[in-house]
DNA sequence: ATGCCGGATTGATTCAGGTCAAGTTTCGAG
DNA sequence: CTCGAAACTTGACCTGAATCAATCCGGCAT
């Protein structure tokens, strides 16, 4: 464990309230992995053997079925996840892959149950955490069943542009394809979808999106706190791109 | 409290593995409600004050955005529900109404959450209960974005034919709008992805379902543990008719 | 530079599912 | 038993988005 991201991963939902006694003992038992680009961490099925950390690089979180694939959420630093998993001890109901070179801090599932157990001020952390991921699967569930799909692009498009600091623009952080994905569409229908919001408050530079009229945009959005909240949710988990890469 | 119900809801997951202490101090702080039918309980943004266990009768939870409404799971007896709100005390993300005439007991958060400090065993069964919640939510949203509305509803048919006991018929536990709407489409698509589903494997009887080819009509589904497993999974929140009603 | 190669765009077409508009059935109140 | 309202079904039509099929574009290795 190197010093200098120590204080980041102390700084999760997860172990930001825990005694440091606890955090020391639950650290002592993890290890560092180093992946490549575009590796398979894990399949859903397996079994759930490690709490992840991911500190370095970006995580998809995805679903297959019949040939069919989705993403479910990109992870940026510093996260954990498949937290559910570990504390049920049941399959992962996603696949993980890598989109960059990552490091992840590996955390036995074993040791965090323990460390649970005797902290109870870790206990109420892991709930927080997992009613907040909770929380933020219904507001997907929302999203993808009240909204069409260039509602969703235009909320989502507020909402990274919020994440960034309301920047008036800003570069996707991901490739298209996977962004389509995880807004429900295919890459052409993006494609058409973002061409569409150009008359409603954007222009576009590739893959800079500029927001020359944010009211307009955020018509066409209909954002609504229930559905798009950022910040006070915990958005370790489900959140797409949680915060900028710093 | 009526001594009758007490068992089944010592029975809930939440409240199976603790002591009897602090089941009977919890249930000293209860109180009952009566509701008609179509009365809602709840708005979504509003703050939650009570941990809701249904223990007589059907509530509905849905979602409304934009003058749409959505159905997002309808519970029957005994469930608690609303319990991931409580625990991160945040307004809630979905309106609740009784469906049928119901008796609610109601656990104000303020005593839950005095509990939960005091009985790490309550602390992990809640732990456990919202993984299983959050890994249900997970599923729905796995199930609208990799199915079709035909693969969902004979899904779900086929599920709702397992928790009642693979039953080769049974009668629609609730109003087909309903369904429709919880399965995401419009009544009119429900009809007639019903009656599309005549040609493999199921007949029809007014509200009454006969599956008459259990594996033409899994093959209409594509079922995957990973989407559709019941019983395993907590199934109190999530799930569509955790169980029947008894 | 040149030539790939994978991602993105654009166009043509199809298709699932929604909308609108009649019917028809069911069921509860009087 | 009758009536009326609400649920359900059916039909015609429309639309959002997927699919299929060319390009187009940008980065990168030769």
């Amino acid at each position: 464990m190197r010093d200098e991201e120590k204080p980041a991963i102390r700084n999760l939902p997860l172990f930001r309230t825990v005694a440091t006694p606890t955090f020391e003992g639950l650290m002592a038992t993890t290890y560092w992995q180093s992946f490549p680009p575009q590796l398979e961490l894990f399949r859903q099925g397996d079994r759930p053997d490690f709490l992840h950390i991911l500190v370095e690089g970006a995580v998809e979180l995805h679903a297959e079925w019949n040939g069919r694939d989705a993403v479910m959420a990109v992870l940026r630093p510093v996260s954990s996840f498949i937290l559910a998993a570990c504390i049920r001890d049941m399959p992962y109901l996603m696949s993980a892959r890598t989109l960059e070179r990552s490091r992840i801090l590996m955390l036995p599932a074993v040791d965090l149950h323990a460390a649970i157990r005797r902290d109870p001020e870790l206990a109420a952390a892991v709930m927080n955490e997992l009613a907040g991921s909770y929380r933020g699967m219904v507001r997907q569930a929302k999203n993808l069943k009240l909204r069409t799909a260039r509602e969703r692009l235009a909320a989502w498009l507020l909402n990274q542009s919020q994440r960034e600091g309301d920047a008036p623009s800003f570069v996707l952080p991901v490739e298209k394809r996977h962004l389509a994905s995880y807004l429900g569409m295919t890459p052409e229908s993006l494609s058409r979808t973002l061409a569409a919001l150009k008359g409603r408050g954007i222009t576009l530079d590739g893959p800079r999106i500029i927001i020359v009229d944010r009211a307009r945009l955020a018509q066409a959005a209909g954002l609504d706190p229930l559905i798009d909240d950022l910040g006070s949710e915990d958005p370790t988990v489900e959140a797409m791109l949680p915060r900028p890469s710093r």
